[in-house]
Formats: structure tokens, sequence, C-alpha cells
DNA sequence: ATTTGACCTGGAGCGCGCTCCAGGTACCAG
DNA sequence: CTGGTACCTGGAGCGCGCTCCAGGTCAAAT
């Protein structure tokens, strides 16, 4: 059982200080161990459970969201299917938006050609060089 | 030479009524039509650029550099290698982000066969039916 | 003994991107 | 003439997700 400072899980986490302390505060990390100072001290598993919500996060699930599958969690084994559903529905917006962004991603590609013609020889990526 | 109303402009674009007028309240959108009273008449071109300005968004472009490119676009054509670039750079953003995308939507369905595992026959993706 | 630095708390503030509202105008239908 | 509807304006307000701040505690280093 390996312990971390504040600023270890911030590091390995990829949350400022500030949105650890935000996330304790409003339910999304519960139970983080404190030190005799009254200081945090992350566990492993509290670490494991900040990967799935920086995962979570950076999919674009909103903190609501998280927070209703947090209490899941906290219920017990009983809602590990609603659980499942809720990562399902997310999976499925997730491809959603890989999808959009992919199409969008053609819509610029083709606007830089239109560019690329335009402007010609095309001088190496250096707006400086000349 | 079609018009749209602010209704269809809208709908066609996407962005809602009172979007369609910040944008143009805050230069992303210049040169809007009025008729005889005063009401908004989008063109062909308008919806283009509305097309256009969908794309950056969805893409997560910030407004502010949305601006950029709208001021860019304004000033002539001697900053197309400009443009060009500001484009590029975006969708190497956009790249990376489809990535991260991707990778963390591997970390959720991970996560989903943990609980199909353990939520064991599955039972169609009906909550309701038990 | 004091300084430094990492951490603590509660609560205010902020940046973004809209979204809503009040109050008004112009046109069309009955 | 009366509604009704679609639009107009300027400006206030909002939801989200942090982020910052003031004032304080503790422990190790000098």
């Amino acid at each position: 059982m390996n312990f971390y400072s504040p600023a270890q899980a911030s590091q390995r986490s990829g949350f400022s200080l500030d949105t650890l302390r935000y996330y304790e505060k409003i339910g999304l990390l519960a139970g983080v161990a404190r030190d005799s100072a009254g200081r945090r001290r992350f566990s492993d598993d509290d670490l494991t459970w900040l990967r799935l919500l920086r995962c979570l996060r950076d999919t674009g699930m909103p903190i609501a969201e998280m927070l209703r599958y947090t209490e899941l969690a906290r219920a017990g084994e009983h809602t590990a299917a609603e659980r499942r559903a809720l990562l399902e529905e997310h999976d499925r917006r997730v491809a959603e938006q890989i999808d959009l962004l992919s199409r969008q991603r053609e819509h610029i590609q083709w606007k830089i050609g239109i560019y690329r013609e335009l402007t010609a020889p095309a001088p190496a990526a250096d707006p400086v060089s000349a």
C-alpha cells in the first residue's frame, strides 16, 4: 500500500491540487486518508479511481454524471449493471464524438487543401523564413 | 442568390437564433443583409461561412481563434498563408483530440468488459426487463 | 527560534459560450 | 382594426468546471 502526497497525486492524475480538493468536496472522491496534520495521503486505489475520473472527463462526461456513477459505485455490487449501462451509454456518445470530429476534420483538411493551391509552392511551415 | 430567414439559417447551420445574433455582434459573421424592416436575410455565402464556423466549433476551436481567422479572411488574399497555418495547427490539435478520445475509449471499454464478467450472462441492454 | 514550504479550509471569483429577457417593430390573416 | 408571429435591440444572467484567495497549521531545515 503506497501513499502519495497531494502534489504527487496531482502529477500522476493530471488534475490540479485545487481540482483534487474540489472533487473531494463535491463527492467524486471519498475516503481519502489524512496524516496526523490533516494532510491528504492518496492511496493506490485513490489513484486508480482518479485515472478513471480522468478518462471520463477527457471523454466529456459531465461532472453530474460522474457523480451518479460514483454514487452507484459506492452503493455496492448490486449497482454493477446500472454502472455498466451508464458506461455503455457514454461509450456510444464517445464513439459519436470521434465520428463527428473525424468528419469535421475532413472539412478542415479540404479547406487546407484549397489554401495549399492558393498559396502555391508552400514555403515550408516557417512563416518567418521570408 | 438565395436568401434565408434567421429561422432557416438557424436550422441549416445548427446554431440557435441567439447564437447567430451573438456571432454577428462579436464579429464572427459580418455583412449580413437586412430587409426593409431590418430583419436579417442570410445569403448562401453566409451559410457557407456558418458551415465553416460550425466545423471549427465542433472541433473545439475557441471563439477567440475563430475571430482571428475571421479577421484574416476579411483582410484579404495576402493572409491566405497565415490562415492555412492556423487551420493546419488546428488540424493537428483535432488529430490529437481524436487520438486521446480513442485511447480513453479503450479504457472505458476495458471497464465495461469487467462489468460484463461481473454482471454475468448479460440480460440484453434493457434495465427494465427484469 | 525562525524561516520556508507544502498543505489546510471556506468561500469568492472567473472565463467561456451562450441564453434569456423586456420592450419594441413590421407584416400578414381574419 | 385586432391578433398573432417572427423578428429586432441592448444588456443581464447563467451553467459549468474549475481557480484563486486569505488566513492558518504543521514539520523539517538553518
